[in-house]
DNA sequence: TAGATTGTTAATCGATTAACAATC
DNA sequence: TAGATTGTTAATCGATTAACAATC
């Protein structure tokens, strides 16, 4: 597989089906097909098997998948067959609640450190995470070989944040603030912004 | 405009558009361009030319388009030229972040009711919201008119919960919680895990 | 008027689906 | 063997882009 040539669309739903076939498998189910992840996933059979063949061949004629096979190889094709030291910036509300999150760790992260700027929650807690300074950021991050974070940062701060980000050679953010960010090709940005999607849905309910 | 025909992957640009176009309008500027406007959000002046075109003639040749009298036009077309009034399911640590997120007013979106199913958490706060009883649920609903939720159960939960929320005639779901729900076509589910956009970004980093 | 930018059409590009030979 | 399901090809469908007349 060349990673260069595989759409990017079907590199998002690989999670996907990874997060739909570890349910399964805590259900103790062993195989599956294409028509019944996708019946679960609202995808078609053919859009699965097609996304699939771009990696290579993990299905059996007649059988279908072996759940845990299939899972392992989607770990490995998205690099999960590892865990992902992340940084958390941000201990607000929203920051505190990512770091009491439990759910990181079975799907391949963990958040190593947590920062605010602000000094009077320097040293004290967010979850098991103490918080620290934003003023050693960037030397920190590259000492930990850090290359994801999640930005739980104010919009006005989030730029200048991202600024330092890209300085200590963040590759990934995850963006929780309401604004595009401006970043180098070589970094990938990701944005969960709810009112968004709220909004998205309210052009289909009637008043 | 038939709202049926317009494509839902336009729709789900059009918050970005109105969330650009209120950043400039705060920033003082009254005017911009199809090109501005791409040129921020990282889409083709072609693409929002297309888009907008769906809906109407909005701008001016050789000059552009008017920040404000755009936004306004957008707000109508998605229905957020009024409050929706929204339920928040689950007041653990996610749901309290939630309920404390200062950015829904002005966005569209008033938080009405929290409610959890913990007997102990029961009357506490949750922010400013008192936290209610699932009991009475579908009936509270109701009698609110709610037809927006956001779900902040866990995963173990969601679906049960959904099931309700379709009872009390609940029309649109954010839900939180790392599962694909079941929902009848008249109800729009929008999807929020932070993990999938982690893996997502995996893909392109090397290990 | 000259310069700029829209709204729209046609062309291009890319993604999804249907269908089926291969084969378990 | 008979039934089922994959992997893949070709056809279809839909979205994006390029280009430009209209016009502010």
């Amino acid at each position: 597989m060349n990673p260069s040539k595989v759409p990017d669309i079907v590199i998002g739903r690989l999670p996907l089906y990874l997060r739909a076939l570890t349910q399964m498998a805590q259900d103790g189910k062993e195989i599956t097909s294409s028509q019944e992840l996708g019946g679960e996933l609202g995808i078609s059979s053919a859009q699965i098997r097609k996304d699939l063949s771009q990696f290579g061949e993990f299905g059996k004629q007649g059988t279908g998948y072996n759940i845990e096979f299939l899972a392992d190889q989607l770990k490995r094709i998205l690099h999960l067959d590892q865990i992902w030291d992340v940084a958390l910036i941000g201990a607000g509300d929203l920051g505190t609640a990512i770091a009491n999150y439990g759910g990181f760790i079975d799907r391949g992260f963990r958040i190593r450190s947590v920062y605010d700027n602000d000094p009077s929650k320097i040293g004290t807690w967010a979850g098991a995470y103490e918080v620290h300074s934003v003023d050693q950021l960037e030397k920190d991050l590259r000492d930990m070989g850090i290359k994801i974070v999640m930005l739980a940062v104010p919009a006005s701060h989030a730029q200048e944040v991202t600024e330092r980000l890209i300085a200590a050679d963040v590759k990934a953010i995850l963006c929780y603030a309401p604004i595009s960010l401006s970043v180098p090709d070589s970094v990938k940005v990701q944005y969960i912004d709810p009112v968004l999607h709220l909004q998205h849905m309210t052009f289909y309910l009637s008043k």
